[in-house]
Formats: C-alpha cells, structure tokens, sequence
DNA sequence: TCAGTAATTCAAGTATCATTGAATTATTGA
DNA sequence: TCAATAATTCAATGATACTTGAATTACTGA
C-alpha cells in the first residue's frame, strides 16, 4: 500500500467534508442500505424531509466529489453510492489508522460487527 | 452492532467535516504517524509549513471534535490522535459500507495492505 | 522578576457553504 | 402539442468557516 499523494489528500479531504454534514451523512446511509439499486430523488426526499431544491444542491456536492452516481429513469433520476471511491476512501483512513500506524488494532473495526 | 443513533450521526458528521480540509488531514496523518507518541505544535507546524495561527485554529476544531487530545508538557503544548475517537469513526463507515449493507467486501478494506 | 520562547486568542476580512422559493428544464402519457 | 410530474437551476440571503497579523497568555531559566 503506497502513501496516498498530496493530490490523493486533497480528494480524500474533499470527500470528507462532503460527508461532512449530517443531511449528506444520511444520504449516502440510505443510498448505501438501498445499494446496489438506490434510489430516485423523491424516495430520497420523502426519507429525509428536505425541500427539493435542498436536497438537489446536496446531490450535485456529493456527484461532484464522485460519491454518488446518477441515471436517468424516465422521468426520475436514480442515485446510486458510488462503492468505488467509498472504497479508496475507506481503504485510506484504514491504513492511515490501522497498518501505517498502529493507532488501531484491525479487530477493533473488523470485529465491531459481532 | 446498533445502527447510529441520530445524535451519533451529526457527530460523525462534524469529525468528517473537521478531516474534511487538506490541512487537518494532514495534521491527523502526522499524528497518527507518531502515535502514540504525538507531537508539539512547533514540530507539527515545521511540518505543515502554516502560520502559528493558523494551525493553532486548526488544532482547536479537531480537538473540538474529540479527535485529538493536548497535554501540556513544560512550554510545549503535546497533541495526540485519539485513537478512541477514530475507531469510532472508521467502525461505522466500515459498517454502513462492508456489513450493514454489502456495498464493499471487507477485503478490499483489510487486504488492501497486501 | 525579567527576558525569551511557545502557543493561543483577539479582531477583522474574505471566502465558502447551506438554505430558500421561484423559475426553468426534462420527460412522459394523453 | 399540452398538461402533469420530476428534478434542477437561478438568484439571493444568512450563516459558517478559513486565514491573517497583532496582541496576549503561559511557562522556563537565569
């Protein structure tokens, strides 16, 4: 596992503060526990209870930092999380924290499931 | 593994928005770096390159979100990761991504030391 | 007690972000 | 082509957040 880049750190920060609000956190929560279908924006609008506008600006913050993805359906837009860049991300602050550090023990996270 | 209370998520959310700039993801890999040992503000800001300022409202948000613990030691001030904080944090990413829903396999996360 | 070093706090300026409601675009079915 | 629905975009506002330099606090050693 290479360092990550100074240009991978500012993508990492990027998508860090896109998550970074609690309206967004819980986009991508339900975005995930519907992945791989996802969802279209009115599902999501009548789960979270934000106004329409609201919610279309947060969509385009997280497509634009590469979280979520987006499909036409017709007339509906369907968002998916993009499991990829979740990946590298994770993948990022696991080896931050875990193997080039030893801050925390890999059980702790692996193991939190049981 | 409980899902996140709402209060957990706007928490998780604010430690994602304090990683969420280039300069206190760089602090926090510096940190984690030399847990558990941690390091002073003057070593960390010959490392960053940033005013004094600076970095100190920097230090003050993440230690605002609990990610990092200070300690005085003579006329040096000792910042450290907290690695309670973080496990907390990366365990329910791991969780919303790799087992509340199955968006990542686990392995892509631990085998990607490999 | 005083000088010197470490780091924070104060105060201000600028930029970025979140939210809102109205207007607009895109698509479908009749 | 038109009405209806889905979602975005526009434009503006208020609130946060980042940065800066000067002033201040905290500690140590002489």
């Amino acid at each position: 596992m290479k360092p990550a880049s100074p240009e991978q750190i500012i993508r990492f920060a990027d998508m860090f503060a896109a998550m970074g609000t609690e309206s967004r956190l819980r986009i991508m929560q339900l975005l995930l526990s519907s992945h791989p279908d996802g969802m279209v924006v009115g599902e999501i609008q009548a789960e979270l209870g934000v106004s329409g506008s609201n919610l279309s600006h947060h969509l385009d913050k997280l497509r634009n930092e590469d979280l979520v993805q987006v499909q036409r359906e017709g007339t509906y837009l369907r968002y998916r999380a993009n499991a990829d860049a979740l990946q590298q991300l994770l993948a990022f602050l696991y080896s931050e924290c875990c193997t080039r550090s030893r801050a925390i023990s890999p059980r702790k996270i692996v193991n939190a499931s049981a």
